[in-house]
DNA sequence: GGTTCTATGCGATCCTGTTCGCGAAGCCCG
DNA sequence: CGGGCTTCGCGAACAGGATCGCATAGAACC
């Protein structure tokens, strides 16, 4: 009965063309406990809404910094608490889990990898090489924290908390990325005419989160993590199948 | 160094004919806690170590039918520990960690994946079809019981424990499949000459994880699943590059 | 002012995986 | 038999994430 979550796929198709929702993850609030019949809906400048914000960047900032230093794991709630300075179980108030915490960081990590991907991007350079390209800056921002992926992930397999969704919510939005490159592609001639972009975007999403792993678990190291993604584009580019040989 | 594992498939060729190692997991025992010089090698009839089969099984049975009941984070340590008809702490005498528990289960779903994929497997058919029978094999398997995707990846994003290296272990087994088959492909020219078999086994199991784990959190169903993997074989198989259309 | 509602905060407490120190029992050797 | 091993088992205790009930303070409304 713990898989009473049933089979719809609500958010699977948010990935489409433009995005519809812009990043208010600064504003997103955790919902209060039990919100019965509220018509208030408070201004924005209420004294105490002021007071969550605040509390919240200091938790926010307090948890990114010992998530560095000790990592997701070291990381204590009441480490964290203190030294938001408030108690540990305030700290619920505003997050519904500690891994919450860590999404957010994910989901600006994600949003950081695509400004400089853009940055540097060129619509008209070879798919594969755009393809490369994007996931060499994530690669880059990943090593710089080892923790990531890897709790992004375990995140992903609490199936019964709200975690999971957001997790695969900012995958989907990544996906849509990778679409989007891949749309352009199949316009320029790049990609067979009837090659399915959704497809192709999740197989590499899920390739290059899955090459992830040894790597997380220091199977691998920095330099074979990229090499192994970069062969899975090739690969999926190429196609093994020799019937067109 | 540690890269032992996974850069080699070390076990992934005793696929080949008569499986080498029978599966002894029923004996595969839990190290003790501080072996110091152990020089005495007990015989396997000792009766502590008879008692102690005795317990694992239990424990073990006791495990799997608690998981099924009520899900891997259902199923308290405690509960498990008495219906084995013992205190809590008595498990970690014979298991390092509750996934340990349920890597068990995995191995062995694994094992029996093989094995029904082997009785109806005819390695004269078109590699394509050979992978899409291999995958829905595993996905009537796994769609039996849920978590258990579910809980092989969480333990995957543990990193510090043993349990990580196991799970990866059993992933290298199920890419060894995959390679064989793979391979079978390229001497049958189903495969370009230059398929690089292992790459594009790894390629396969991560799109087909990955793709397990919006389906493992409710998004998607069991058929949609089923035709995701199906699809991303496909993709691989043909490539999207248009280079050579 | 008084009342009511809401967001925030706190300490105690729960729950659960895991560790620890102790002891009992089995085996081997002298 | 009596020491020196070892394996098993236990209850107590710990740690860390999460929950609960109560308290406070700001805002809105009469």
């Amino acid at each position: 009965m713990s898989t009473s979550l049933s089979s719809l796929a609500p958010s699977a198709r948010s990935a489409g063309g433009p995005r519809s929702n812009p990043p208010t993850r600064t504003g997103a609030a955790a919902p209060p406990r039990s919100s019965a019949g509220s018509k208030t809906s408070l201004r924005p400048d209420d004294g105490r809404l002021q007071r969550g914000r605040r509390s919240r960047a200091r938790i926010r900032e307090a948890a990114r910094e010992l998530f560095r230093e000790r990592g997701f794991d070291g990381a204590t709630l009441r480490a964290i608490a203190e030294r938001a300075g408030m108690g540990a179980s305030s700290i619920y108030r505003h997050v519904q889990s500690k891994e919450e915490l860590l999404i957010e960081e994910l989901a600006e990590m994600q949003e950081e990898a695509w400004t400089r991907f853009r940055a540097q991007d060129d619509r008209d350079r070879p798919t594969a090489e755009r393809l490369r390209d994007f996931f060499d800056v994530q690669h880059d921002l990943l090593v710089a924290d080892r923790d990531l992926t890897t709790i992004a992930l375990r995140a992903t397999t609490k199936t019964e908390a709200r975690v999971a969704k957001r997790v695969l919510q900012l995958y989907d939005r990544t996906i849509g990325l990778l679409m989007e490159i891949l749309q352009r592609g199949r316009q320029k001639h790049h990609l067979t005419k009837d090659a399915d972009v959704l497809e192709t975007a999740r197989v590499l999403f899920h390739v290059t989160n899955g090459a992830r792993i040894p790597w997380a678990n220091g199977m691998v190291n920095d330099d074979a993590l990229r090499d192994a993604v970069h062969q899975a584009v090739d690969l999926l580019f190429r196609g093994v199948g020799a019937e067109r040989g």
